[in-house]
DNA sequence: GAGGCTAGCGGATTACAATCCGCTTGGCAA
DNA sequence: TTGCCAAGCGGATTGTAATCCGCTAGCCTC
């Protein structure tokens, strides 16, 4: 009932939820805030409206990039058919998952708080991405590449290091380290 | 001027400063919450001079748990001396980084969020840490138990995902984990 | 010990977040 | 097509955070 894939019984509702939106990623673009009064204002909708359809500023930011973090998730099984599962993981990390949250202003930002809250995280982005990260370490066990017995909670426990790379720093390079200590500790064989 | 270490040019800010601790302290302990007003009647001081003290919630918490900060800092010598580095450094994660972070109300919170204000970290306990995370990496690099070229701050991303660890589920076992699979990434050799 | 000076106080005030409920209006049945 | 019903709306209202500035009182000089 919330972020926005249900399609509700009246026309009006799905006409808010996409002003909101729309507003939304112009003030995320704009100035990076996401204050509801204005949002509301902005949309021309009223300020429980957009509470309504986003309880959370986690929900909304989320909602937001939702389209990003579907790529994320979805982008694992293309990576996995053009390249060996160890270079597949890599290129995840760096150019999919560190690029998106250094690149969307606030994402990073709305996943940390969000993440406050234990196991709340808004919508199914948790699990996507734990499903994603499964997805990457099965391929990788089978290929002989990652020891056996890592649990994807783990490993995003690890990758959690990702939020706080500094987006005006050469967080590409950082992100590659991270993952670089990552696989030297997930690797099935010393190298 | 605002996380207590120095010494005002006045007596009552000095004894405000150790009462304001003190009612955020109790509040913590109690309730977890850190409501300035709350705290400031607690205290029986006005709001402003919370603020004046504490800019933010997160500077204030970091305050009452200096003292756990500050211990999680000089343990670090200490387990050197006892143990090989290998073991001193595990020991260090799991019984007193994750410990405290666990074991103190919003202490992970707090981090979480005050981190999301980039290098902002009030005081110097992101220093302090980085300092003792490079001393740990030192001795083993020294002892040949750890690769050398590794950063303190690349560690100390990949044991933010310590934050996350769940304060009512079997923590102790994840922190392990974590930093076991740090550990294998970190490794001079493999094993 | 008295007086001046300013650091620091306190809480009234302002700004903002979040809720809640009477009203509107789209959807559906007859 | 009309009328009924409730899903959904909006913004007045309430609660809380944060600021700001006139005043108090500790410190230092003489």
């Amino acid at each position: 009932m919330t972020t926005g894939s249900v399609s509700p019984r009246r026309a009006d509702t799905r006409r808010n939820h996409e002003r909101i939106l729309v507003a939304a990623a112009a003030s995320l673009a704009d100035t990076g805030e996401v204050s509801f009064n204005a949002i509301a204002k902005q949309a021309g909708v009223g300020v429980g409206t957009v509470y309504r359809h986003f309880p959370t500023p986690e929900a909304l930011i989320l909602a937001v990039y939702r389209r990003e973090v579907r790529h994320i998730v979805e982008v694992v099984p293309v990576l996995l058919g053009k390249h060996p599962p160890d270079k597949a993981l890599r290129l995840w990390v760096t150019d999919h998952v560190a690029h998106y949250m250094m690149t969307k202003k606030g994402l990073a930002d709305a996943l940390r708080t969000a993440t406050a809250f234990r196991g709340e995280l808004p919508g199914d982005a948790y699990e996507d991405m734990l499903g994603a990260v499964g997805k990457m370490l099965e391929a990788n066990v089978a290929a002989g590449t990652v020891r056996p017995g890592l649990t994807p909670v783990l490993v995003m426990r690890g990758l959690g290091g990702l939020l706080w790379l500094d987006p005006d720093g050469d967080w590409r390079r950082d992100a590659a380290s991270l993952a670089d200590l990552l696989w030297h500790g997930m690797a099935a064989q010393p190298g």
